[in-house]
DNA sequence: AAATATACATTGGTTTCTTATGTATTGTAC
DNA sequence: GTACAATACATAAGAAACCAATGTATATTT
């Protein structure tokens, strides 16, 4: 199963910031891939919505980068800086408490402990 | 604490769609204040968005309508059709679903069994 | 040598929602 | 009895976020 589009809208966000709070810094593909092993090709983010809401959260002070090279290769890591670690917590813990809210209302069981 | 809007996005539809599973019929001013009185203020529904998607469902015949007045003025009744009933059956596996994943990729604990 | 994977990026268009506005009736408080 | 709030519908203009497509270029695999 691959989630309806409309179904991410407005997660994105929340899901790149919680990989770099967890991996220190990574690339743009990297999280693509990172994100479709970990959820087993169900979340598929296309570059056109990443690479947009990178250079967002980096124009918003949440991101730093650091560009290298492998070989001739460009590379862009980005990392969380110190206001990017506060928001990331709170994206998270608003995040929960928006899925109790809505397991709540749409009546659901969960699987997960 | 009221949700950051773009959390909200793409889930509209699956609340309503909800909301009517379980009560048959329901008029749209009705859904605003039962969502609003459900999540405890916590997501409003604005007229600008929830009509509009109301519209787009019976077009899709998703959902069918019943007008009557109450003293002069104009109630709008949806209900599911047959062929919702089987879409809110999918939304709702859909959501629950996307949120087990997203629950395990932002390592979240929940708090309802 | 060709195909696939890696790696960046932008552009045009669509969908979805927000804000604002509009109309009208009914109930409540002063 | 009149102003304000609540009820109840609706649309229109714009913003935000995403998708699909396209573009460029290097590296690896077959």
């Amino acid at each position: 199963m691959i989630y309806s589009s409309e179904l991410i809208k407005g997660t994105l966000k929340t899901i790149i910031l919680k990989l770099l709070k967890d991996n220190k810094r990574m690339y743009g593909y990297e999280i693509t891939q990172r994100v479709k092993e970990l959820t087993h090709d169900r979340i598929q983010l296309t570059e056109g919505a990443l690479y947009p809401s990178l250079h967002a959260l980096e124009a918003d002070g949440i991101l730093t980068t650091e560009t290298e090279y492998i070989g001739k290769r460009v590379r862009k890591y980005y990392s969380l800086s110190a206001k990017g670690k506060t928001v990331t917590k709170e994206k998270i813990s608003e995040f929960a408490d928006f899925m109790n809210t809505m397991k709540f209302l749409l009546d659901i069981k969960t699987d997960i402990a």
